[in-house]
DNA sequence: TAGATTGTTAATCGATTAACAATC
DNA sequence: TAGATTGTTAATCGATTAACAATC
């Protein structure tokens, strides 16, 4: 499945659209790795995924790059999403520019506080959770980002299957059980955060156990 | 650096400390990866790094994993933290409950608008970003949650490094140019939903270019 | 004791890196 | 043409998985 290629084409995305808003034609594989801190032959096997094909001492057609990568990754048509708990978090995704560019246009957010339903949040509606089954259905929305509280996540999980989603974006620390036909992406804060706290006392402590 | 193996340590701290709060005693590596799905072996071979020493056919001493884990991450001893940008994201992650469990305290936001200069955001000051230097050595905060706009990223981590931060947590798109010294770790919310949107295509249409 | 689990050593797998001919 | 860059094939590196003796 190529994860780590995978991983890395947003920025790729991100470097070639900034060329082509500067009015650039074309663009190289060791120009982008210089942007990103990367090796231009990791650009290079990861843009010949995308099916690119570039020309020698030219680099990438900036155009062709931009759409290979969106068709890639299916984010040319952008899908509709709803946001499962509407608490901070939540919140803050439903008012996140820059979804749009990745493919994800949240349309609505779900939550059981009454305080919340029937408000928006960032201009998009706030609804009760239990009008999400018929909500989905009407609007045709398959994918969901559940951000409810750790102890609701595996039953509002299962409402959201039970609602026809097809993919959820999962950003609270439970593994989700949901069969298989459904897509789950953890987003795994506190890993990100381990990862910058191990590094952190390594380079304070370089004697402590490992490395 | 072992950067999967430290990346799944909160998952198992999570496990354990859920046994411990069940009263448990001992848990055994099978157990813990029956709950997060994975292979026993891995969980084996990541607890070894703590420096940990379990019993055959008993499993771990609950207790001192936890503080196995929690020492080998540098979580034991909580590290004060200010956030950067109190936006909406910015100002979730100052609500975040749960940091203080992964050795995070966030003391403080800071950021340049005057509508929010002044003011608390979930109990905590927002200062203006001109006072972090003389705030950061004043309460000896080391480690900043870089979450302002694009534009202003790289800047303002340039602010960050001049007060004296350590570490920086960029939640931000921008690849960050600091000094050697200065522990850098992006938080790269596309690289999940590119894994996410990914898969879904590949399930909705297996024919598509790659796997 | 019997047997499940640990810790370690070896084998496999996949990702990254290197080398280089083809090409514009 | 000369030379930088592409695309591909091979080598290296590191992580995962398998195998198994030691042990409680």
């Amino acid at each position: 499945m190529k994860v780590p290629s995978i991983k890395r084409m947003p920025s790729y995305l991100g470097v070639v659209e900034q060329a082509a808003a500067e009015g650039r034609s074309t663009i190289s594989a060791p120009d982008i790795a210089r942007q990103l801190d990367l090796e231009g032959i990791v650009v290079r096997k990861d843009l010949a995924l995308t099916g690119i094909v570039g020309k020698p001492r030219v680099g990438y057609e900036v155009k062709q790059l931009v759409a290979a990568i969106r068709g890639f990754l299916g984010w040319n048509n952008t899908s509709d999403a709803f946001v499962v708990g509407v608490g901070s978090l939540g919140a803050a995704l439903m008012g996140y520019r820059g979804f749009d560019n990745h493919g994800l246009n949240i349309v609505a957010g779900f939550d059981v506080d009454p305080a919340k339903v029937g408000h928006t949040v960032h201009g998009k509606e706030v609804f009760h959770l239990g009008r999400m089954p018929e909500l989905a259905r009407r609007m045709h929305v398959h994918l969901g980002v559940l951000t409810v509280p750790e102890a609701e996540a595996q039953p509002v999980a299962e409402v959201m299957v039970e609602a026809g989603m097809l993919g959820i974006w999962n950003f609270t620390p439970v593994k989700l059980t949901v069969p298989d036909e459904v897509v789950t992406h953890q987003e795994d804060l506190s890993a990100g955060l381990a990862v910058l706290s191990k590094t952190l006392q390594d380079v304070m402590d370089p004697h402590g156990a490992s490395s």
